[in-house]
DNA sequence: ATCATTTATTGACTTTGGTCAACGAGTTTG
DNA sequence: CAAACTCGTTGACCAAAGTCAATAAATGAT
């Protein structure tokens, strides 16, 4: 799996050894369109890498779905926290496109850890990275009207906006789908 | 240092030649209120422990103050994004009272992080600790009123409401002070 | 202790987003 | 192909938070 290893390399460039090691943990899982990766109620004891495909991760509150956030190709999907905490998720993950997907679990990243300093490093490397996804997304919240959330979406000609319905938008945006149309219609 | 080691020991219990080399890195500061750790415009080269003392991680937009975070003893105190990536911060980080840290410099840090697994490990668990908190805010802010943030933070005792003026508080939730004076006039 | 400043509260009014309902364009299914 | 859904849009109305202004309470400084 050459073209695997570039993608990590972005992160850590792994000696043989060490990508040996990390690479017989990989599990290769086809995802189809519509599957859940995780449940709520379920531990998460992984980290997938996105090979290809779409994720959304979101729960439900007072019966509605709320999107928390998205995954795509070359990024990692997990319930971060509940792979660190090892509690239940609360959160649902589900596949918005058929897909591939590079699964390590749990137990077997921990063993990896303490066998190789430099995949302890990747770890951290990803923490740090997942934590300015995080962060960011605080700022804007905390920052920025929904109308102003929604243009820098356009500006960044994101992803999003091809590939995930309106109402999910909406809601990954913090409102109901009636107001991201008016938003929409503003501009 | 003992107690200082102990702190860190519910992170990693480092063995005495890590720790050795880990306590020359850091460096004692006392702060005093009102002083600035950290100027928009810098870069945040450092992670500092709080041993005593309470700060305040905000930006300005639009001539307002906003606060993203506070900080109080026991935890980090860093402009973790800025840390990160080297870019300039866009936030201040302020004392609210007088304090004493413990700093510890980027560049110094990375050294450790190379010259032993087990501090690489403690960068780990805390960028991991850092993600669970802005994680659960992120939550807050798409889940919850803010009613029901300022009732989360009254059922939990926090420091917050004792030690932090209200209208701190009020940006902290994300509204305005009189907003604010409502939400606790209508409890 | 008094005065000045900062912080918190309250009222009247505006703005923004939510709610509910209707409708139309596209898709899917039988 | 037609019926049934789903999704996005629009309108009328409602609820929540923001704005602006006045005042009260608390805090600090002399």
């Amino acid at each position: 799996m050459e073209t695997l290893r570039i993608y990590f390399n972005k992160f850590i460039k792994l000696n043989d050894a060490e990508w040996a090691d990390f690479e017989s943990c990989l599990t290769k899982e086809t995802i189809e369109n519509k599957s859940e990766l995780l449940r709520e109620g379920e531990n998460c004891d992984f980290i997938a890498f996105i090979q290809e495909g779409i994720f959304r991760f979101y729960m439900v509150k007072d019966g509605e779905e709320k999107v928390i956030a998205f995954f795509f190709k070359g990024e990692f999907v997990t319930n971060y926290r509940s792979f660190l905490t090892g509690r239940p998720s609360e959160h649902y993950i589900e596949a918005m496109q058929d897909g591939v997907i590079y699964k390590i679990n749990l137990q077997q990243l921990k063993g990896l850890y303490d066998k190789h300093h430099a995949i302890d490093r990747l770890g951290r490397l990803i923490a740090e990275n997942l934590y300015l996804v995080v962060a960011n997304r605080v700022d804007s919240f905390m920052l920025e009207s929904p109308a102003d959330r929604y243009n820098a979406l356009v500006a960044r000609g994101s992803v999003l906006l091809q590939e995930i319905p309106q109402y999910m938008i909406a809601s990954y945006l913090g409102v109901k789908p009636e107001t991201l149309s008016r938003i929409r219609k503003r501009r």
